[in-house]
DNA sequence: TGCAAAATCACCCGAAAGTATGAGCCCAAA
DNA sequence: TTTGGGCTCATACTTTCGGGTGATTTTGCA
């Protein structure tokens, strides 16, 4: 076997040492390639994570910085229309006192002056005064009217 | 002045050379600085508006591609309650003539049977008959009770 | 403590509302 | 054509309402 190498050397040394160097060149060239590929990539990839980067700042800063879109959802809900609430102040501006009311309100109720008058603990004349004076403040000169007018006045629910 | 000149050279031109040749090195260096510089800012600026181009595309795509931030606000609508329309099933239930609703309605708006048979062109005696059936129908006793009746049941607004 | 407003009650009278009964007219459906 | 419902009107009667006047008691407030 040795002999038969340093044969093969002896006959083709220069030929061998050529081919090695040869390789040796592709080799370096063939690094190169690799490292040039490496550093090409390498800014690629650099700017690819930047760009990366940047563009999810984009989208974090715009969600970030948008003022969100305001949707009013109306929601219908049922109230009782003009007569919502009690109309204090007009009772106030009238000059109905807390019984007058409480008569006003069960006349609305469809009684009689009599019922109230039960209802109330009164005499039938206290109902009487009573409504009459109502009817006075409230300028009508009938029951039904006065509930009609009470009712768009607020006065009464 | 050509003399002196050429003696000065005769004297000094080595020096001078070297000068000059020193000179060349210098700007040579400071080229290649302002060079250094240039190349430096021009990648900063490079990556500079990397980011800053990404960072628009960023918002672009959030605004784009994202369904918009809505926050909903949920407001309270007055709507007209079960009253607002007439039930005429009601009505038709309850046998209440034409005639008779009229009269009903105008016994609502407070007005007095005389004020009712002279809106509608007929008798006192007419009205009369008129409400006491509809009384009768609604099974109440009293205008004030027919208005509360009525009201409740969808009868008239 | 005293006063004004509110609440209570009474009596009378006229007006309005409601009941009962009867009847005539008109129109659409059977 | 008959029939029934709706609309009209009248008369008589009862009940309820509303106005007017006057009076006493209670109560809230200064």
């Amino acid at each position: 076997m040795k002999t038969s190498v340093l044969s093969f050397l002896r006959r083709y040394g220069s030929l061998f040492l050529y081919g090695v160097a040869l390789a040796s060149l592709l080799f370096l060239l063939k690094w190169l390639e690799l490292r040039f590929l490496f550093i090409h990539y390498s800014i690629e990839l650099y700017i690819g994570s930047i760009a990366l980067v940047f563009t999810l700042l984009g989208i974090w800063l715009s969600h970030k910085l948008t003022r969100p879109k305001v949707v009013v959802l109306e929601r219908e809900v049922l109230v009782p229309g003009p007569g919502a609430g009690v109309n204090n102040e007009m009772i106030a501006r009238l000059g109905i006192s807390k019984r007058e009311m409480e008569v006003l309100t069960l006349i609305a109720e469809g009684l009689s002056n009599e019922e109230i008058a039960a209802r109330l603990f009164v005499s039938l004349n206290t109902v009487k005064t009573h409504s009459s004076r109502v009817f006075g403040k409230m300028e009508v000169r009938r029951r039904t009217q006065a509930i009609d007018k009470a009712r768009r006045m607020g006065l009464i629910p």
